[in-house]
DNA sequence: ATGGATGCAAACCATTTGCAGTGTA
DNA sequence: TACACTGCAAATGGTTTGCATCCAT
């Protein structure tokens, strides 16, 4: 749905080195080829994935390197990650309609109910991407306990 | 926000065992055990956590046995899973806001536009939970491919 | 030049699997 | 009784870390 333009990939590489800038690191050979690849790559990919792209460009980097350049730059906020942070697999014993709130920090996940979510309508675009089985809004923030221990950040 | 009844947690246990019967597999102690903690432990538990609630009741039980029991319990429909599906870390370059399309079958994950979904309005009650940063709604089922090759199963 | 970044290898941790013995249906 | 299930132990696979070396600043 939507690939992004080469204008908006642009963007977003600035965005990256920008960051990274900012945060006083250093704009490595290495680093610059993992952000490219970050970029290249819209499916969302793992570590393995990206040190698999960034490989055919510097076939010495390993993969340690990718996994710390990618942490980073999720530290300085110039990437995000999919689902629930620090991922463990985690069960949910209850199968109604209901949502969660995360925490950034700590991970807890709270149960949220809400008639309002739950009639939320999909675009019709969606089906041209398979069949919605389950909807789900997903809340991230930082939970009360983490706003007072950690004055926010 | 809102802690199950009594009730309804009897209703969740029922459900469960009613569907590893209905799936044709031994109802053990150490099944009977693990589904119990399951639908006491809100807090979305991961295997770990779930395995040393059970160790208070039954000492011997082992983690790999927690470990097949939770993935029986989530083929057999009784429990769900949070986040994408076969959990490894997965990155995103686009910070921009947007939604996600998961295939549950190949792990795929898509993105989606959409100004309705942007513009969705949280409960005012999850403030009581933490700060909300970011919020994103998640559509989970079966991708066009995966449709095709495996007949929606 | 120099302190942060890299590559290598080894460690780590969650999860999975093979197998012999066990208990449920 | 028979076969699925368990517990143990070992393997696996993704991710992280210690350390000597290297290179952006």
């Amino acid at each position: 749905m939507r690939v992004p333009t080469v204008a908006e990939r642009h963007r977003r590489l600035r965005g990256m080195t920008a960051a990274l800038r900012q945060a006083g690191v250093k704009l490595t050979r290495q680093r610059r080829a993992i952000c490219a690849e970050v970029v290249r790559n819209d499916a969302h990919p793992d570590a393995a994935t990206v040190f698999r792209g960034v490989r055919q460009r510097l076939p010495r980097v390993s993969l340690d390197t990718v996994y710390r350049a990618l942490w980073l730059l999720v530290d300085v906020g110039a990437i995000t990650t999919l689902g629930p942070p620090r991922a463990r697999v985690r069960f949910d014993a209850n199968l109604s309609l209901h949502h969660h709130f995360l925490c950034r920090i700590c991970g807890r996940a709270s149960d949220v109910y809400s008639a309002a979510l739950d009639a939320l309508t999909l675009p019709t675009r969606v089906k041209a991407l398979g069949r919605v089985e389950r909807t789900q809004v997903e809340m991230r923030g930082c939970c009360l306990q983490c706003l007072k221990t950690t004055r926010g950040r």
